[in-house]
DNA sequence: CCCGACGCTGACAACGTTGTCCAGGCTCTA
DNA sequence: TAGAGCCTGGACAACGTTGTCAGCGTCGGG
């Protein structure tokens, strides 16, 4: 057999990020397999070939299928006919060449499978379709390099707009892209040296409002564990408990505070740490969603009761024992107030860029009422 | 000021799904908006615009742009240079009607807030990632049209494949798409009077194991809530049921079987009312993660112990008292098999449509285990 | 009966890119 | 030094669609 492997083949949409502008554009390796050049999949009928079956001119068919004004109905129905006979649906790329928009926007955010990112971009989506457009996602893993490459891919795309929950921390790479007209919001971080739209929680006084109910509770040493301090989030997050801990006059060991990735692994040596040495703390508040879940587990076998307030609700919290209280955040009005700052964006009716800052709200439900146990 | 409520005019990409061919793309209302005809948002650079400011040739820069050889390193800098200076990125509409495919693949799933889709649609975006292609993805909130709407859609994308969790039962109109070479695999569902990849979780097994473990563990009177019977992982789920029901020669009750939409409302009234009467049941069996959870909530508030499997996974589920037993599926395993197989369609490895039965399992965490309270 | 208006249709260019093909200049060898 | 061959660069058409504009027929009014 020969040539059995032809491989897929797709246009290379990646741009490798090499150099500091984001401009390189040159792939590593030269590609020579493109054996079968013009050769598309399958030959889609056009507009033409239902013209010429019809026994109509091009333009009629294009009327047709755009539903504009101006055809007889005995012409459309021939149209209509010859399209169903072809099978023809019209290319959007050909369409977007010709009027330079496309309908999509983008998303690119950390990790879809990351249960509070789902609400989000499931509001992103529908506030896109009331728009009657389509959302494109990918996910940048955390990874600054990855989060440029989509961006930049989407943009080579011609999406209309960018909803960016930023990975890394300089976002200079876009402004050619927003000066071409991409309207641009970043969600749940701010942007780096750039002058955008951004819609954010109020990580600060979330965090600041949950260590302080734990304080209210008689806890003195609090532990706090969190995600990489370069992260956004995590940097205000922490101010919160630093903030919290300063007004209440309690001077912070360093040993209560663990910064870091946030696997499992790293993050249950660390609450096993904290919870024991000289000092053990009574209570400990967490960064995030994940954080938290390993926490309970961790709790779950250690022997003294241990209170607990995690940044972030997480489903069924309140069926355990105790109840986890939590400082939420609403994902679904981040991902709607972004999207639809981004379509008034392309409305024309938005100006200047502006900050956004959403309410936390504190779900007491038990974890974090418990007394300190020394 | 005048006309200041310019508003976004996308491209109507959505296609108006009304007859049953699924041809009829004829939207209601005309569309007599277009007011700057030809007034693209940003003027972008074009390799017209490169070429002139580096002085040379329009297929030089190209070349530059795909890193095609035959290009003096100092040409390629002038082109460098000018690409960077002008802010070019190339235009992928362009070059998708040029080169056929668009590197890019659909992902219709029925809502990406769904914890079970997160990690689908995360392992789809993992091997499209590895293929070189982009993803974009659309919710059809379970119903038939949206879907159609949907694929449709992005088909006149041309995307170069589609992975679709099957709202409808009837997807004949994917017919032309196929024929015309756009890879298509369902997932988790089969497709409905189409001859096309499927890739399914072994609905039936799981749930015929699950209620085997109740009935292990003494039980008899053992409820079953699931989804809208017109949903094949809800019907093949109850299929699993009867079985184990009947295998074990236990007369399967009427009001013990409760189908229907899954809303917290509605499922709650359901195991309220097994849960009552003469012959309450010992056990529920719940046909999905949603179900599970509301059932788990009514469970924490009713008197008696009952036993409870779950179909699908939860998390944290092993904290709760007592851990929740459930018959689990893989979903990034679903997701990665569909997609891995769409791209080998693509390569051309793949001959005819195959069905795909993934394995479900069994975790004992407790509530499976509960004997029968009397 | 003629003329203008209007409704319907189609020819054509343009969108930005890539594949083909050819020209010109260079190097290398005989 | 001439010819062959290679390397580099550019002109041009084509991808499928839509906007522009002009042509044709019909209809009504003067």
């Amino acid at each position: 057999m020969l040539d059995a492997t032809s491989s897929y083949k797709p246009m290379d949409s990646r741009i490798p990020v090499a150099d500091r502008t984001g401009h390189r554009i040159v792939p590593e390796t030269t590609r020579r397999t493109d054996r079968f050049p013009g050769t598309r999949y399958g030959n889609r009928p056009t507009m033409k070939d239902v013209a010429a079956r019809a026994g109509v001119g091009l333009k009629t068919v294009s009327r047709v299928v755009n539903g504009e004004p101006g055809v007889t109905p005995e012409t459309e129905r021939r149209v209509q006919e010859a399209i169903e006979a072809l099978g023809f649906r019209r290319n959007d790329s050909a369409r977007v060449l010709r009027k330079g928009r496309t309908a999509s926007i983008g998303l690119v955010l950390e990790d879809l499978a990351d249960p509070f990112y789902g609400p989000l971009s499931r509001a992103v989506e529908e506030v896109a379709r009331a728009h009657g457009a389509l959302l494109i996602n990918g996910s940048s893993a955390e990874d600054a390099d990855r989060e440029q490459e989509l961006v930049l891919a989407l943009c080579a795309r011609r999406v209309d707009g960018l909803v960016v929950i930023p990975a890394g921390d300089d976002h200079r790479y876009l402004e050619p892209e927003i000066k071409a007209g991409v309207a641009t919001v970043f969600v749940d971080r701010p942007a780096g040296h750039i002058d955008a739209d951004v819609v954010v929680s109020d990580n600060f006084g979330g965090a600041r409002d949950g260590v302080r109910h734990l304080i209210a509770h008689g806890h003195r040493r609090i532990g706090f564990i969190g995600d990489m301090p370069r992260i956004h989030t995590a940097a205000e997050r922490l101010r919160g408990y630093r903030t919290a801990m300063e007004d209440a006059g309690i001077p912070v060991a360093d040993a209560w505070m663990s910064l870091g990735v946030t696997d499992p692994g790293r993050v249950r040596r660390a609450a096993r740490e904290m919870l024991s040495g000289p000092e053990p703390v009574t209570a400990i508040f967490t960064g995030n969603n994940r954080v938290t879940v390993t926490v309970i587990r961790v709790l779950a076998e250690h022997a003294r009761p241990v209170a607990l307030v995690g940044f972030d609700d997480i489903e069924l919290a309140d069926l355990l024992q105790p109840g986890v209280t939590v400082v939420a955040q609403d994902a679904a009005a981040l991902g709607r107030t972004a999207a639809e700052r981004l379509f008034r964006q392309l409305d024309g009716t938005l100006v200047a860029p502006e900050r956004i800052e959403l309410p936390t709200r504190l779900i007491t439900r038990g974890s974090g009422e418990l007394p300190p146990a020394d």
